[in-house]
RNA sequence: GGUUCCGUAGCUCAGCUGGAUAGAGCAACGCCCUUCUAAGGCGUGGGUCAAGCGUUCGAAUCGCUUCGGAAUCACCA
């Protein structure tokens, strides 16, 4: 049933009989006929040059002719310099719709028992601070390429590590000890993280008073940065958290849990999830172990003050520190025995982590170490590197307070998307106030979701925050909008009775065509997205599609038809169109509504 | 300095396994709502695909060089 294969082995056929030789069907270049020529399919007839020892027109000519003749889905052909337009006969079309109709979870590879794991890691956030902008762009791409993976024929287990341990957190907690007076989420009425995040920023304001107050005294800025008694405390309260102190994991824990709950109100708000939660604090012992493991076999080595190594000058690396000359972790050590603990818990073929373009060289190397130590996947493992959210004043800074906070982003988002539908004349007026809520929430988030996801991930990529975010053109809304507009036509076509059953239409218009060849191509758009990693190939096919059929819904009065026929092959077609868009939403992890 | 990534319209971005005259949206201007949803459609203007060289019948796409920008190269995470 797949047009393009059978399109290709005819040619390699028609090539065999006319020039009687063999063409590898990957070197057949079949492509969509551009708008400005008549015709479905092009295939470019300039690599056959060379087996025809003939001009390009008369090359494509007879390979049109021969084609013409054996295969009946052709209806026509022309030909264009070297390019062989070739037209695909209306019923063909027309069959070619029933079949993607018919069609259960059209696009998408079901997951059986013998799939491979895949395990995506993303949104790893610390609990020292609230979401923002930059994890949203992380929550949204990991979530959606595990949409994605899923629907290529894989089990997918979603984790995230939190890094809940450190000097960072410990700011936070003495903060909270000196000038917190004992306040909670439930006293101050402020979201857990948030209220962790004011005293780590509160932190950093005392300790800079601090440095200034010893500069003033004559100290330099590194001896005032190593006589800070602020910073010294929070040491001292890092070294009697890893010793077990009662009193600061029992705080530590209590604040974390404040953390915890906030993190869990903006996760599900933005409609992400994990089936796993992996915790710094358990991993980084492990990782400890697992690296003195791979001292004794030899693969690492100690140096003399005592510091363990890894020498990757053999793979044109450098060598790479991994316990220090105290016996203490770092960040490397803490992903070594985060993968240890998710090996022994899962049977994981690849493994692919979710983490920006800064850490490149990071995973280079945990690759590597992995690979070392004996684990399968730790060579192919997959950096899903993509790059940062730029604002128009250059990177974000908490210190300059240019940071755009995740939950203030996504309220801002659905009150525009209120506003909006505010001023377009009340759409929804017939609607309740929770109703009318509901659809203001989806298409805020739609926009926004839509908007970090349609660009490639790789790139760095500019959020304006007073611009903010449109609802017209290419964005969110606008495919949602076309959704909700196919849902529309089915509902009065069901009012009025219109039959869905047909046979095939005299002719179909050149717009219908190409809109069915669009939805003929979704699988491969998905398939394409899975072996990239690329949630803005979906995005784009997303868009392209509901533009598509907007065009033709403004060309054709769709239900005022008169020629049952026609009708209801054009009902068929929206009806595909609404299906093949939400699940192209929903790979993303956009909701889409079935009316605004 | 080494390594990696990026540079396409005024702005934000597609297109990149080499194919026809490089596409959208925003912004600007001009049309189209008694019709199933105008969060829409149609049109006009806007380009040295950073620059150069090379490979090829053919280069935005591949290779090399140069110029811009970003990231990274910690006993931070």
């Amino acid at each position: 049933m797949n047009l393009e294969i059978t399109l290709a082995q005819s040619v390699a056929e028609a090539i065999k009989q006319l020039y009687g030789a063999e063409v590898s069907t990957e070197k057949i270049q079949l492509q969509k006929t551009r708008k400005e020529f008549e015709g479905d399919f092009t295939l470019v007839v300039f690599p056959f040059l060379a087996l025809s020892k003939k001009r390009p027109e008369e090359t494509a000519q007879e390979i049109g002719e021969q084609l013409k003749n054996s295969l009946p889905i052709i209806s026509s052909f022309n030909v264009v310099k070297g390019f062989l337009n070739l037209a695909i006969a209306p019923s063909y079309w027309v069959e070619l719709l029933k079949h993607i109709d018919s069609t259960e979870k059209w696009g998408t590879i079901p997951v059986t028992e013998a799939s491979p794991l895949v395990m995506v890691e993303y949104s790893s956030p610390n609990t020292n601070k609230p979401l923002h902008l930059g994890h949203i762009r992380n929550n949204l791409l990991g979530y959606a390429l595990s949409n994605i993976i899923a629907a290529n024929g894989n089990k997918v287990v979603k984790t995230n590590i939190v890094n809940d341990r450190g000097i960072h957190i410990c700011k936070s907690m003495l903060a909270w000890q000196k000038w917190g007076n004992g306040e909670t989420p439930a006293s101050s009425g402020k979201k857990g993280d948030h209220l962790i995040g004011d005293y780590y920023v509160a932190f950093d304001k005392h300790y800079k008073a601090e440095l200034s107050e010893l500069m003033e005294k004559g100290l330099s800025k590194e001896e005032a940065e190593a006589a800070s008694p602020l910073m010294a405390e929070a040491r001292e309260m890092l070294v009697k958290w890893e010793a077990g102190d009662k009193e600061v994991r029992a705080l530590w824990e209590q604040m974390n849990g404040w953390v915890y709950e906030g993190f869990d109100e903006t996760y599900k708000r933005l409609g992400v999830d994990f089936d796993k939660i992996y915790y710094e604090s358990d991993t980084y012992l492990v990782g400890k172990e697992t690296v003195l493991g791979g001292l004794e076999k030899g693969i690492f080595y100690r140096r003399e003050d005592e510091s363990v190594w890894a020498d990757l000058t053999g793979d044109g690396l450098d060598e790479k520190l991994l316990l220090r000359s105290d016996g203490t972790s770092v960040y490397m050590t803490q992903d070594i025995g985060t993968a240890q603990l998710r090996f022994r818990d899962y049977p994981i073929d690849k493994m692919v982590y979710v983490v920006g373009n800064e850490q490149n060289y990071h995973f280079q190397v945990l690759s590597l170490l992995l690979d070392k130590l004996g684990f399968s996947w730790g060579k192919g493992l997959v950096h899903f590197s993509y790059g940062m959210v730029e604002l128009p004043e250059g990177k974000m800074k908490s210190r300059e307070g240019t940071v755009v906070d995740a939950d203030d982003l996504m309220d801002e988002m659905i009150n525009t998307a209120r506003e909006t539908s505010e001023e377009l004349g009340g759409k929804l007026s017939d609607l309740s106030a929770e109703e009318k809520a509901e659809i203001n929430r989806i298409i805020g988030l739609g926009a926004l979701k839509y908007f970090m996801l349609k660009v490639d991930a790789r790139r760095n990529m500019l959020f304006n925050p007073k611009e903010s975010i449109d609802f017209n053109g290419n964005t969110g809304p606008f495919i949602q909008y076309t959704y909700a507009r196919t849902r529309s036509i089915g509902r009065k076509a069901a009012e009025a009775g219109a039959k869905t059953a047909f046979t095939a239409p005299e002719s179909i218009s050149e717009k219908e065509c190409n809109i069915i060849r669009m939805l003929n191509e979704f699988p491969a758009v998905v398939r394409q997205a899975g072996t990239d990693y690329s949630p803005s190939g979906i995005a784009n096919y997303a868009y392209e599609l509901a533009r598509e059929y907007n065009q033709f819904y403004h060309d054709y009065s769709i239900l005022r038809e008169e020629n049952e026929e026609t009708k209801a092959f054009r009902l068929l077609l929206t009806d595909n169109v609404g299906k093949v868009i939400k699940t192209a939403m929903n790979l993303l992890g956009i909701e889409v509504p079935e009316r605004m």
